[in-house]
DNA sequence: CTTGAATTAACATATTCATGTGATTTTACA
DNA sequence: TGTAAAATCACATGAATATGTTAATTCAAG
């Protein structure tokens, strides 16, 4: 018996939510709150195995209470979070703090009892648009930017060498060069970079993923 | 009518995904491979709509035949890695190489067919428990390392100006401290992350997350 | 073969930074 | 209420950096 808890302000989605679990096998609401001002202690006394938490709510918002929920340690309770809009921000913010599933409100009966279930055993159901932002998020991640500014390869290698925190002395040293000629490519790496600062260099060289 | 098309090389799955594609309302199966060696040019004469990549095949591996697809520019047909494992190397491959969606074998039939649709409209299909890699993977990238190195508040503030490039001067100003006042929190700052440079400083922050 | 970009280098100068050694005032907390 | 940490500020000095100007050499591409 999987024993779930609800949290959404809509009055009319709550209770037919909450009907349409208490009445499938297997499945048993423990408790429905209009709000998650007190979500930590709700779960504390209640132990529902699964949350269903509304992410657009007055008061605490449902990002809120995940993270209060997640703060207090309470890292065992499935939450799936439930919103309108497969809103990219939100969908970010619910897995930082440890969202289990983030499916939209529209889904179907069926299917939201079969990802209630899915949360139970592990899994992380979310909406396949949902999954579509969340995959595009990841590989913009981890797409280095292509734009290198068409540093040249001596400018990169000097680039490096301030990320590395070296100083102009050391990386001539390193570069068997003049230090004059390192101060030569780092000007034209500043102008590249629209930058004049060896911090704003590195900080840009880290953003944009040249190094 | 989705076309679909198959690649892989066990042949009683194959033929059974085929069955049960056929056999399916509005489904269609329009090519069958054990390979995908010619995965290009396949795609390119049978235009399917959705594929079905097997993800540990012999010759050209289920990963390469995906990036091989999306580098002949192919970014419009939809791709399902199907596997055994939810591997998560693999995983991450394959959202790399852009595709549309990760099922594992084991998946019924009904929620196959349901993925390919799913897929077909855009949507991300994947199995929650490999939803559940992804946002591992997800929330440690974004992490934030824990340590943030004993900053005060100040302190931190102070960082963040650097990381931005600001100049002492600057950073007094838009802080209305002394400039004498910045480089205290400064010298303090480069103690708690030895570090001897603003540059090295800026660098640290960004490895380290702490902005 | 020449033109342009890349790499190298020198010199000058003003600004910024790193470091040391103090001190005063808040603020937190035990 | 006393003490420690945090935040504030001052002065000094040498090192490092930013910026400008100029120029020789190399090397690939037209």
């Amino acid at each position: 018996m999987i024993q779930v808890a609800i949290f959404e302000d809509n009055a009319q989605l709550r209770e037919s939510l909450k009907e349409l679990i208490n009445t499938s096998e297997g499945f048993k609401v423990v408790g429905v709150f209009p709000n998650c001002n007190n979500i930590v202690k709700d779960c504390e006394q209640l132990k529902p195995h699964v949350v269903l938490l509304d992410i657009d709510m007055p008061g605490i918002k449902g990002i809120e209470g995940l993270k209060n929920l997640r703060i207090s340690g309470n890292t065992d309770v499935k939450v799936l979070m439930l919103t309108v809009f497969d809103d990219n921000k939100s969908i970010f913010d619910a897995i930082q703090y440890g969202a289990n599933g983030y499916i939209l409100k529209k889904t179907a009966p069926a299917k939201l009892l079969e990802h209630i279930n899915d949360a139970y055993l592990g899994g992380s159901p979310m909406t396949s648009s949902v999954a579509t932002q969340v995959l595009k998020m990841f590989s913009e991640i981890h797409n280095r930017g292509n734009d290198n500014y068409n540093l040249t390869s001596r400018e990169r290698e000097v680039l490096e060498y301030l990320v590395k925190g070296y100083s102009y002395k050391m990386i001539a040293s390193d570069m068997f060069i003049a230090i004059d000629t390192v101060r030569s490519h780092i000007k034209k790496i500043y102008e590249k970079l629209h930058v004049n600062s060896k911090s704003e260099a590195v900080a840009k060289a880290f953003q944009d993923k040249i190094v």
